[in-house]
DNA sequence: GCGATTTTCTGACCTTAGTCAGAGAATCTG
DNA sequence: CAGATTCTCTGACTAAGGTCAGAAAATCGC
């Protein structure tokens, strides 16, 4: 069997244990719809807010807060700062509800765990977790972004604060390179920005990659690579044939990312004081 | 976060995941219930077949096959042999839009995975594995049953013929344990037998575990650990605090199985020809 | 050969999960 | 302050996915 044969494999197996699964703690007590819906709202929240989380119609979103409401499991009062907005919270009822639903979701998991071992559950969640990090990772978008607009300098501020916390003399984002020289990419997860790279034109055929970010977010999932991987190929097609990057001692893992990545060490090609570390790939 | 809340969250990762795939790959063109009756229908099935199959109530189930037989996707007739029995089969019609549902599912998976690299890909593939292994073993039901009832004899009697091609000497039969001495545990998983283990009394204390079987379908998941494991714990609450148990020498998985266990060598305590390599855990 | 059983089908009914078009109230913008 | 916009709600409608009670035909058991 093939890979994609293999994924598919799995995943009729995985919908069809997990649909028992939760048939099993809705116990057709409360429909899926509603038992989402409560659980959305937790703590309190906008109907509006509701509506972009679920992806909702608003008419279909009101009628299951009617429904709930008439059940006496929520509160639905205007906004007071503006009245047409209005925010729906569970009433004690309603938090009882809720407590319960998770209980026996709870419950349904538990019991399936039970009969494994405890090396065998760490295997297991370890598992998991490996699936959903490759699974985010391929979901990640990587998209080409004007380095003026909003978003890419958004993405290098956060940057540029996160090497000031890094290293122990601070970072001077007056270094960020100014907008207008750089080709930058974005990687977004599910709307939101969680990476960038950039590279700028240092001589005929040599780019220079600069600002690699990943966001605290979506750290550990090979991320880096990935975007490393792009910039290099977008510079390739724009003719560069050598790429020079530098970084800083303190980011070990960078570092190590460039090494295996095919990167060779170079003494520093210019004085920027974060420039410590210099890697090059490719020919002039 | 404990275990049973890392498994809860990876389940509403996945089913949204899974979710958005699946409304792609049908696209608005056909139903879930209708995609899910081609797909089972496949070769041609009895329509009571398909019921069991799927779970559906024979009257929606009916309604159904109406509907893909007015589009021209299958063709249902009496079976001849007993003619309240119909037979559903899919037209060329309907094979091709079997294939076409197929293709299409096959290329929604195709473009999940393509960000991702080679490595990555197997490393997906890998503990996906890994996590169907999991919860395949814990889905398995261990009962206790009468050793003289059908399914018990069943099990032994796989059990004798696969050690029967086993062991270069073959294996007599007539060496199972006649019903009636002992206390035997058989492994369902999703109502088939797929194991079994047993023990008897051998001295005041002392009781020998025999004719642990995990059939084909069922190895690798760690099954024979469990039955080990359920038939000790059975074996204690009896009020037996030795346990031990012969096996060949061709077992080695077997034999690393008991090693792995806790059981320490010993010299065979009987002169079955099949028992070379004795064990024994516990104390008299 | 006759009553019991099995299998499939039809008709009537239901819930869930929506979509779409506006209405009405509140707020924002020029 | 008038018109545009935003937000929620109601009414009317739809499809999917079912449940339940029987009817009709075929077969089984005695």
């Amino acid at each position: 069997m093939d890979q994609v044969e293999l994924v598919r494999d799995f995943n009729r197996y995985y919908t069809r244990r997990i649909g028992v699964l939760t048939d099993r703690y809705l116990g057709q007590r409360r429909s899926l719809g509603e038992a989402r819906l409560l659980f959305e709202i937790g703590a309190g929240a906008e109907v509006r807010e509701l509506r972009a989380r679920l992806g909702l119609d608003s008419g279909y979103l009101s009628r299951l807060l009617r429904s709930l409401e008439a059940e006496g499991l929520i509160r639905v009062d205007p906004q007071p700062d503006d009245r047409r907005l209005r925010v729906a919270e569970l009433t004690d009822a309603g938090a009882q509800e809720l407590d319960d639903l998770d209980a026996r979701s709870r419950e349904a998991v538990d019991a399936l765990l039970r009969p494994l071992t405890v090396v065998q559950r760490e295997r297991l969640v370890a598992a998991q977790d490996q699936v959903r990090r490759l699974l985010r990772l391929a979901a990640v978008d990587i998209q080409r972004v004007d380095d003026a607009s909003g978003i890419a300098r958004a993405c290098l501020r956060t940057y540029a604060d996160e090497l000031a916390d890094r290293f122990p003399e601070g970072y001077d984002a007056a270094t960020l390179t100014p907008p207008g020289q750089l080709a930058l990419l974005v990687a977004w997860d599910e709307g939101e920005a969680v990476g960038c790279v950039a590279w700028r034109r240092l001589g005929p055929k040599v780019a220079e990659v600069r600002h690699l970010w990943v966001g605290v977010r979506a750290r550990g999932i090979g991320l880096g690579r990935r975007l490393l991987q792009e910039i290099e190929a977008d510079a390739a097609a724009h003719g560069f044939t050598m790429i020079r990057l530098g970084t800083h001692r303190a980011l070990t893992e960078a570092i190590a990312l460039y090494r295996s990545s095919g990167y060779r060490e170079i003494e520093p090609y210019d004085d920027s004081p974060y420039n410590q570390v210099a890697f090059e790939k490719g020919a002039a």
